[in-house]
DNA sequence: ATGTATGCAAAACATTTGCACCTGG
DNA sequence: CCAGGTGCAAATGTTTTGCATACAT
């Protein structure tokens, strides 16, 4: 991403907007809080305040290259939309986040918002569960 | 849901919770805020609080007879747990839910979580979209 | 009796907003 | 220069909690 992009999206080109785009971009962990963007922030020595963080986050959201999700607990994870739709994986012991798209469930959640007459406009499907890592022998 | 049923999971039987659970059986809207279930209670004249409420659909949700859901849209919205599992589409417009169940997706939540070697302990599918009691034509 | 529940008000959070000051183009 | 952006603090909206009182068993 490119402040090029930034400046197409009627967005100015500004230090706390490249410095979050860099974040999300960057992260090992591309499932972030804003207050984990926050702290990434401090980390890098920028003296951002998370206010700021939420309204980009938010802009970067409406302009179409940020996604903000609802998973349980609280607090709203952002994720930085390149690629293709997908749908995610939580587990509730470490908080890790996996990615998987599936063309089956795709294609029937279309057919049962047209069965029902309903126009789609985005869907979220999350499985909550245990990952390999977190499960102990009684899992 | 009788008195029994509450002695049972070890909650005592007092007024706000069986009136609330009457409220969650009887709404016209199986799927509501805690607010609206305060709503509904001072409609019938009880006085009881809402940190009454959230504490007793809290417990509800504990002893498994109510589910929480984080719907996009701030509040969480609590629901009936009798029946059997489903999914919901949530309409963007009027906020009316409709339940759906497809074994297609079931089946397939489930290999994908055991494709990944996790253990799945919850799913969550959401469909956002537009009713068609909310669509116009250009919609 | 006595351990739980409740009501109220206050606290805790996540997120948003008002406003004076800064900054990119 | 000036519209738009930012920082800070204060406001918001939802949910939780502390504590004194009331209630179920």
């Amino acid at each position: 991403m490119e402040s090029q992009d930034l400046r197409k999206l009627g967005l100015k080109v500004t230090l706390p907007r490249l410095k979050i785009l860099e974040i999300l971009e960057s992260a090992d962990e591309r499932h972030m809080t804003a207050e984990d963007v926050y702290k990434h922030l401090l980390e890098l020595g920028e003296e951002i305040g998370l206010a700021t963080v939420y309204r980009v986050l938010t802009q970067f959201e409406a302009a179409g290259i940020v996604t903000r999700h609802n998973f349980d607990g609280g607090q709203s994870v952002f994720e930085l939309d390149d690629g293709p739709h997908h749908d995610h994986m939580v587990c509730m012991k470490t908080g890790q986040v996996v990615e998987f798209v599936d063309e089956v469930i795709e294609q029937r959640q279309r057919e049962i918002a047209e069965e029902h007459g309903w126009k789609m406009t985005d869907h979220s499907l999350v499985i909550y569960g245990l990952s390999p890592e977190a499960r102990t022998d009684k899992d």
